[in-house]
DNA sequence: TAATAATGAGTAATCACTCACTCATTATTA
DNA sequence: TAATAATGAGTGAGTGATTACTCATTATTA
């Protein structure tokens, strides 16, 4: 791989819009500086200097300051995070896994590889949705129709072989986002902070199927 | 109480300055700005504005605009939090909750009301703690201060009574405040968005129950 | 009247964004 | 192939708007 400080998802997401070099180096320069320092203190001349180009050449593929950072945030909350687990899912409810425990494991394993392979967009992801009211929506109709499809289907397997409490799929679920998300948050917040992917996924997934089990 | 818009916490924290009338209508307009927009993208011409003074007013008391966001987030981060939490607990793991069905209750329900009652300054402290380390380190230290002591002796309490997991008291406190964070979180996000007190005790304490019950 | 509170026009700095221009690369022509 | 034309990525000084903050003046209070 060519720059492994750029997060496998976003370094993908790139390659499907036709940038140089130099804009690539725009959109990296931007994310790192949004994710630490916020998108309103960073000026689009912070983003220059430290991309190594002009103030213009960061507004000749994106025409605003906004712009750029709806080219990082938008595919990664619209597409990215519903779509893992949404095909992870595909794979998953019909026969290779029929064991809960194995289910919870392997989910809860994959939400915290994809949290720790992307946490700069994360931290913008969380910043911009409190004053952004519309993010948090879009993430909202996401949930729903990963609930309403896949996951509820999923749910109604383990409950029906009598490994799951019988709960609302979005019940179920919440606790489920609340566990990974305990652990992933001080990560986010606390400089230097890191997981262990395998020993937090064991730890999760022992609380969670007690949690969730039937009586 | 004089005006019902103010939150509890934030109303009592400001009898502790010496302001007037005005100045406090400053730190009002600045919550309630602050909340909505985000510190960055308020001006403390949009604070003076809301609160009815002239921008000199607004300099009187808070020698900066950083001040204002001060006054209001430090004494919410560093006192009222834990200390909330703390006076509750002395006269809790001593005789009249021994249930810890009835713990838990308490402890939840607790929580789930003083965020509701502060939901302006829980949306401050969130956006801010992102790109303030400073912030999420307070935090942290007064968690770690608030396990070592009476936390740590209630949760033994219960261990010993054969009522709760026999698990180190960070993680039975992380799966605690995960639980519910996933209920207020959406709360703080999504906005008209309210939560039935009673209701959301009683499910976050049903699954706690299990989740951290011995065996 | 003396002291304090409040005012709002003024200031320097910073911001997002523009645009006339350069120049290396590619395409076209002879 | 050699000469010329067209392209568009890249530049950076410049612009108007906005910002946090100041301070000389005025209003209010005791």
């Amino acid at each position: 791989m060519a720059n492994t400080d750029i997060p496998a998802l976003f370094a993908e997401s790139l390659t499907n819009l036709k940038l140089t070099d130099k804009q690539k180096a725009v959109l990296e320069a931007s994310l790192k500086l949004f994710s630490e320092k916020g998108f309103d203190n960073t000026s689009t001349s912070d983003i220059a200097k430290l991309a190594g180009v002009s103030e213009g050449t960061v507004y000749k593929q994106f025409k605003t300051k906004a712009g750029i950072l709806k080219a990082i945030v938008e595919p990664f909350a619209e597409n990215v995070i519903p779509l893992a687990a949404t095909e992870f899912l595909d794979e998953v409810s019909t026969e290779n896994l029929p064991d809960f425990k194995d289910f919870l494991t392997t989910v809860i394993k994959n939400r915290f590889q994809f949290a720790m392979n992307n946490l700069p967009q994360l931290r913008i992801l969380f910043h911009e949705a409190i004053t952004t009211p519309k993010i948090s929506e879009k993430i909202s109709k996401e949930i729903l129709t990963l609930l309403s499809s896949n996951l509820k289907q999923a749910y109604l397997f383990y409950q029906t072989k009598g490994e799951l409490v019988k709960w609302s799929p979005d019940r179920i679920f919440r606790y489920m986002i609340s566990t990974v998300v305990g652990y992933v948050i001080p990560v986010l917040l606390i400089p230097g902070l890191t997981l262990d992917v395998d020993q937090v996924t064991k730890e999760s997934t022992e609380f969670l199927l007690k949690g969730l089990s039937p009586k």
